[in-house]
DNA sequence: TAGGTTGTGCGAAACGTTTCGACAACCGTA
DNA sequence: TACGGTTGTCGAAACGTTTCGCACAACCTA
């Protein structure tokens, strides 16, 4: 590989001067320049990025820390790590990809201590997420992919979780629905403080509030076979429940077959929607579901950006959400008129135009 | 951060002693060892990787080239990712994400041009691989991930199809059926000449043959729409068709509806399986689908160990096919005794004795 | 014409390693 | 006692950049 110093003896001129003119440093003589560029050219020479990083401490090399395959990674995921790899490539930047192992602290220290990455992008941050601690106590500049409990001034690009849910509400709204159940994300990643099983939780109980609309949520299917089992619990205390939004895909499945099993269909008897999965996901269901589709590539682009800005010079701090796109599928229909009873005998009445006797927030319906 | 001077001075030994003695590059006096390690545990010394890899030649980073996002990833490609970085984790490697954009040559040059990465990891093969070709030819060490039409002596890891059509033969063979119908990839990933596509397609019909069952290929939907047409022009053309494997996820969705379409049923009616698809995928749909899951996150493993391996010195290539994992579901049962009637009025025939018509090689079948 | 101001280019130092020849001290042997 | 061979350590060069002070010429201004 052609160095600065071919460069330099074949323009004849000083190496340091082949520097300037190739990084515009300090200025340099339009004919000089000029020569130089073509003995580059000539040259095919290209910066060693090992020596500029050790001579100017700044590598330009982005790490994406994710938290090793817990049960496996969804298609979101690799979307936040390619949308962050593409921007980063954009910008002229780099993405390392690093699993963590038993110790994320321990991996971050030895990360970090390399001086191989300018800056950190962290993946499924927790509410209290002791990474962020310690890069923000370590001056290791970071932005997050998912936010912790309080991110203060640090930056990050999250999902938009109350704008998410204010468009799953209008939109069983506006087809008449009076009343949304939610399934949540498994109990086992509530109880970790997983960000998104949190906050849509709330966001979906303060949208439906809003929207006037009957709220039950308090299930955390984690598998189809609690996705049936929820769904049972959740029609045998609301019968009359006509619209439902699921978080875990395969939790999902159980619902569906729980459905057909009561003889019902999706959507002549409930409206089903998937919350957080891909049209990819949703499209594998028959029939197809409604989904909110997670904006991955999209934050993954914005939370390489704004690292790479940050590692530019600090400007304020950026906090962007984005919401889900809302695909409507086969799975959304107004509310039944009737339904079919239940296989143990036990009668499913109309929409009820008393108020249902919801756990959390019941309320009133009024028509989107 | 502390640097080897740094260390040096504390242990009052030159900056090159600390140097040996820490890599054990030459002997050392086990007095001044000692005295060295301490005082480098102390400061929390780390070596700066840029350092060393700018004066050793060697960055010990691995960067993994994929095509940027055709139609979206998959899960196995995902694991591709996942695998290879851990592996690369664990025998102390870095993984670079890089994306390729219009230009993967232009790509590889600038890549490899920089400096920065020791070997590249190709994703994504194809039969004829440009790629391939020009990193042989610019003596930069590589390894695959799928392989070309003639590896050569190049490193690769790739699923071993005759491996997995034996057994998915096998599979359908020991419930009792005596054909198996294929359908492939889109034409589109066929005429590309993705590898997967064409090589499970010929060893599909090889084994078939081997097996003494029927087979019928020459399908090749790539959406539902596709596979539900598909599925009716097999059907037509093949009424006692009692097995059917499916690449294409999003054609399996068809299928399914077209078998429901018919009043069938899946067992009963017809035993479907997917090829290369993940246990997750295949859990999503209902019944659960017999699957053959690729082995994603090994053969990623595999891919960056050898390739590491040969950064290391050079012993014989390595070329590893995995088969994929045969995960059975709920779609697999012995073939049907009789079928309903098809919509359009058409008797379906009980499996019939005669040898089946089929386009392909159709053979008399013999119970496994 | 002298002094200051630009504009342009040069050389050397520094970043933190690895590597290698030189060399001091010590040993055993002749 | 002198000498070749070990053993252990040191110092300096090199990797390819960036950066900084300085030199030099040309030009303007008083």
């Amino acid at each position: 590989m052609s160095s600065l110093r071919d460069v330099a003896e074949r323009a004849q001129v000083a190496i340091s001067t082949v520097s300037a003119a190739l990084n515009g440093t300090r200025p340099v003589a339009a004919g000089t320049k000029r020569r130089i560029e073509q003995a580059a050219a000539e040259l095919g020479y290209r910066p060693n990025l090992l020596a500029r990083g050790l001579q100017s401490k700044r590598t330009r090399i982005l790490a994406l820390l994710y938290p090793a395959p817990r049960s496996g990674f969804g298609l979101t995921e690799m979307q936040f790590a390619t949308g962050a790899a593409e921007a980063a490539r954009e910008l002229g930047h780099h993405l390392l990809l690093s699993p963590e192992h038993a110790d994320p602290i321990e991996e971050l220290r030895h990360l970090t201590g390399l001086g191989l990455v300018d800056g950190v992008l962290l993946m499924e941050v927790g509410l209290d997420d002791e990474r962020a601690a310690f890069l923000t106590a370590a001056g290791v500049p970071f932005s997050m992919i998912g936010r912790t409990r309080d991110p203060g001034s640090i930056d990050y690009a999250d999902i938009d979780f109350a704008a998410t849910a204010r468009d799953a509400v209008a939109h069983v709204a506006a087809l008449g629905h009076r009343e949304l159940a939610f399934l949540n994300l498994s109990s086992g990643a509530y109880a970790d403080g997983y960000g998104p099983a949190v906050r849509a939780g709330e966001e979906f109980a303060a949208a439906a509030e809003a929207a006037g609309i009957g709220y039950v949520d308090g299930y955390r299917p984690g598998s189809a076979e609690e996705g049936r089992e929820a769904f049972e619990r959740l029609m045998d205390a609301h019968p009359d429940m006509t619209a439902l939004a699921v978080m875990d895909d395969h939790a999902a499945v159980g619902v569906i077959a729980a459905v057909a099993a009561r003889g019902w269909r999706i959507p002549d008897d409930l409206t089903l929607m998937l919350v957080l999965s891909s049209v990819r996901v949703a499209e594998m269901f028959h029939p197809r579901l409604t989904t909110l589709e997670p904006p991955g590539t999209e934050l993954g682009r914005i939370g390489a950006r704004m690292l790479i800005d940050r590692l530019r010079g600090d400007g304020p701090p950026q906090q962007r959400l984005v919401p889900c796109r809302l695909v409507a599928g086969d799975s959304s229909a107004p509310p039944p008129a009737r339904r079919k009873a239940a296989p143990d005998g036990r009668a499913a009445p109309a929409r009820a135009a008393s108020g249902a006797p919801a756990e959390e927030e019941p309320r009133e319906g009024r028509r989107a």
